[in-house]
DNA sequence: ACAAAGATGAGAGCAGTGCTCTTGACAAGG
DNA sequence: CCTTGTCAAGAGCACTGCTCTCATCTTTGT
């Protein structure tokens, strides 16, 4: 559909927008249990049950904000991906990773916390999900990482993962990096929800200390 | 204070633990942000203004249930820690860890996921927070792990970690250890928030393999 | 050009929430 | 015995998501 054809479309389709805006605005103070459609109406100046003409549920506006927040970090991861060795590529992609989880922490906690209660996620988030991954595994792809051995179920599920993937990539390396993609967001989610204060916090040395490790674990040198 | 001396006393005590209990059991269905103080006392035949003489608000009873949580998660892998060598003892550890958190779903959403909106963790949520990442600890030190080299606020803080601990451990394996800590419950998160749907579900054999990693990471061998 | 059809916003209302305050009953200690 | 403090209950407040109805306004078909 194009930008609207009648005056309606136009306004619904901005009102849409709006709406969503406001959400992730609230959003900011207090995280998505605290989101509410009526606070959202209000600052719109409109009452509550006109909000449900354009989304028709609490969990369809938030998956709208779930989806813009999985799109927003990957094209922040994919934007970082550049660097002169894939080693540099590596650090720069992982630190923006963390770098828009800090500063849109509640965005974050939306896709990576514990889901929101009742809400399932539905298909359209896999594919916006799955970007920040695939940055990881071009890099991988580009640099040549080497295979490695695995345990025989872990190495089917490779493969079957590699059946789908742009890049071609070693069924070992593959799964170093499935296990790096934990790593990272395990970190950043330590970092956001408070478990590692009393450790490494703050975590800024910490983290570039780990995603090296993890390129190192990954294959990855600085020969380029 | 002792059992409670006058029958007031006990029947306070025991009310005080069952309503935490019934909470616990209404956790199951639906996580912290469904728990309603008004069903806890429905399911009890009290009316919801009672409850409020044992628990001032609805933060305090998830407090309780944090601390038991953390206790209990604690006690899995305190209890899991045993074998021939210290790699077998990681491995059951960790395998304990994972154990409880899937058996014990909405209990571990609530110490390892999102914050709660508008919670804030009291102090005495870090000593029973503590006690994984201590068996962990102990494992190593027992073995021996290696030195590491460090870049130098990592050491800084890994030295501090080190004065409070029980255990002497060189800072490069504490930075290590500290790194598998956040990976093993990274991955357990993932896996239970449903991260890893499409590529290492089911993720039993991918978290032993992790796991295995992770050892070797840290420095433990098979020798014992 | 005009009427039918459809989209929209407002309002009332339902069932639920956490939490507070008051009231009347009961047990404990002086 | 009688005061003091604890307790369960109930009413009530300010919220929440959501549904339904109704009047209005825009688009569309004739």
């Amino acid at each position: 559909m194009s930008a609207g054809r009648t005056a309606r479309d136009r306004a619904r389709t901005e009102l849409t927008r709006e709406i969503k805006d406001e959400a992730r605005r609230q959003l900011a103070d207090g995280g998505a249990g605290r989101l509410s459609l009526r606070a959202v109406a209000r600052s719109l100046g409109m009452v509550s049950s006109a909000l449900y003409r354009y989304y028709p549920s609490r969990d369809d506006l938030l998956t709208a904000l779930i989806i813009d927040a999985y799109n927003a970090l990957g094209a922040a991861a994919e934007q970082a991906d550049d660097g002169p060795t894939p080693l540099a590529r590596w650090h720069s992609a992982c630190a923006a990773v963390r770098g828009w989880a800090l500063a849109n922490r509640y965005e974050y906690e939306l896709i990576y916390g514990s889901p929101v209660p009742g809400y399932r996620a539905p298909q359209d988030t896999v594919a916006p999900a799955a970007r920040v991954a695939l940055v990881l595994i071009g890099i991988a792809a580009e640099a040549g990482v080497p295979d490695s051995e695995l345990p025989p179920v872990v190495h089917a599920q490779s493969e079957a993962v590699r059946a789908v993937l742009p890049d071609d990539l070693p069924p070992g390396a593959l799964a170093r990096i499935l296990l790096a993609w934990t790593q990272l967001f395990g970190m950043i989610s330590f970092e956001l929800f408070g478990q590692l204060v009393g450790s490494a916090d703050p975590a800024d040395e910490f983290f570039g200390y780990a995603v090296g490790r993890m390129a190192e674990f990954v294959g990855l040198t600085d020969r380029g």
